[in-house]
DNA sequence: CATGAATGAGACTTCATTCAT
DNA sequence: TATGAATGAAGTCTCATTCAT
């Protein structure tokens, strides 16, 4: 009797870890494909095997993590909780995510999210459907009388967004410190930033 | 009667205009330098007569023009008046700049300030010194008592900046409106959000 | 039966064998680099598959063929024979060379030892030391009482070493016949009359 | 009255001798027309008034020179003495024209006597006339029984031109010391070498 | 699956030369 | 004479992608 086959290592994912490593470090134009292969540990074509081009790599990173961003954005607006809370949660959700994996959201912000000339015009839709997912957590809490209703909700989300991404930019050149404190307290900053603003209560408790 | 000669014409600046238009539309790394020659109407080799390299010129084109942001950042702050005052009369100017030459400030935010991986590294040092004069408006408003105190300068300079980006951002990828009355709204928009979190002033009169 | 598999080409070898060719005809500053691809039969980028640059190109054909020759005069020195029986050995090698592959050696001759201002300068000190070799075999001959000792051995070594290169370059231009015979007639002549020379000829009145 | 006008400054000249220094410095591939202008202080499109090209002003400044040489072989051939001498005034010469102008006599020799794909193949004939001077002393000393005869005059001749050439080469290239006291020893070490083994010695062995 | 040799289009840059003033 | 802006041909090198084994 023969045992099954040990499951064969996974080459995908291989590859796709040893790109998030490059792309960070040397970006993705700087980059070759010789050197995703090289940091993976296999042969120059076997990329082109498992996939299409060189893009499409860097399309597979962004796509498998911002649908999860996706997700948990739904996931978040679709609690019963105040619009606030909603907007905390999804901005912990971010930093979270560059914290347990500085690397891939490195990339997914310097190569596409903030590269609007080249992946992030492909990208778009993707990234505007993250925009509109939090206008409508924002629209939502005007129309529940939470926030304040003469700030267009589509602005607000783009500022809120804006917020985050300088935010996690800071931390990828080291303009702002990243100790590990700094994720929990620029969190509760970043919300309490903007909500300060966007809450309609002015006797609101912003901070504290 | 002889008139004066017509004053001849500046080649340099013709190139660096058509540059503007150039990777405006195509982008810096799309585009070739043989496509900025023709947009300009001059010949390959003058581009080279006038800039070291394709680099140069967008190092140009960004010195140029930040160095008119840090000076009326710095000229803002100088005023006696108010902190949000000055964020305000720091979003019009980038705001304004954005209106009044769109394409360089798509040139400037998309292919300088957001590309982190080429020029955006280069420029690190004046990018971080805009920053550090926000930065400097919104301790200064906090040590007076007009801004809570509670939210890091720096962190709060990231937001600011970031937001506005993100706006303009929002513009040259039309994510948002961006007819004329749109700019002025805008502009009071994110200071309202901003400040309004910032105020101290629980009370405050956030916008209208 | 299955044969065994034919040995891959070298494509290495190929290409500078075919590099060979082409500088010798067109001159190293003259040709492109797809005239060696092109003679070779391969593509235009495989030639950096192999090499870093078209410099290298030479400087490999040149180092290979210069480390013979200094293997060469080493080898000649360390036999118990008479410094004339010696240089005559040197001088058939460096003829020998010639005539075996004379294309070769008029790229290395051309292209590098006399071309001072661009491979010379960065070959000088290999050339320097086929320099030393000679002169030290003129010195021991000296030493031994079998040349005279009023001849600094550096500058016997230039003119017996510059001698045999304006040789090759006679043939090389053209300026002296090469059939077959002349290559064994010009090395006794050269020897013949370098070492007439050096030669501690007794009834001579050489420097009187 | 009007004085004459002071005699305008020989820019030809002028241009001509910064042109010395600047292949003679960077060699003439590696130096731009407009390194030559800045050198003699001319304005870049002047020098293509005074030359029609780039080479023709390596040209000029070789034909100048060699037939200075031409000139002096002849002269000193057509004097009343013995071979051995005239070979003693030709390497004189030489040796002078260095000690007087190394710098243009560096240009001649690496960029065209021995630059043999470019410059030295325009001027072989110029180059050849020398060698065939120099063949004829040699051959007149055979016919007059002063030298042997049994030496081939023609690679006589190269071997005495090379042997001094690659003197010139040691100097230029600091392979061989260059102090004042060199050039005269040096001019009869190499004649007392080359003639020590030209001269019919009597008691000389030369080919056994 | 895996390898890495082979392909070739395309971009930047240089610089000799021309020309209008 | 004198200037130096303007021209544009030409060449090196890179690297994503293909393909034979």
């Amino acid at each position: 009797m023969v045992g099954p086959k040990a499951p064969p290592v996974d080459r995908r994912r291989q590859i796709l870890d040893a790109a998030i490593r490059v792309f960070a470090r040397q970006g993705f134009h700087a980059c070759r494909v010789s050197d995703i292969a090289n940091e993976a540990g296999v042969a120059y074509g076997l990329v082109y095997h498992y996939f299409k081009s060189k893009d499409q790599v860097l399309n597979e990173l962004f796509v498998e993590r911002w649908s999860l961003l996706l997700q948990a954005i739904e996931e978040v607006d679709a609690r019963p909780i105040p619009g606030r809370e909603k907007l905390d949660a999804v901005a912990g959700f971010i930093i979270d995510s560059y914290r347990h994996d500085p690397e891939l959201m490195q990339v997914i912000i310097v190569e596409v999210t903030r590269a609007a000339n080249s992946f992030g015009r492909t990208h778009l839709p993707e990234i505007r459907q993250a925009y509109e997912l939090i206008a409508k957590i924002v629209r939502e809490a005007q129309e529940s009388g939470e926030f304040r209703a003469d700030v267009d909700p589509d602005f607000a989300s783009m500022w809120f967004y804006g917020a985050i991404e300088q935010l996690l930019s800071g931390w990828v050149f080291e303009l702002i410190p990243d100790a590990d404190a700094d994720f929990t307290r620029a969190r509760t900053m970043v919300v309490d930033t903007i909500c300060g603003g966007l809450d309609r209560d002015p006797a609101g408790e912003p901070a504290q």
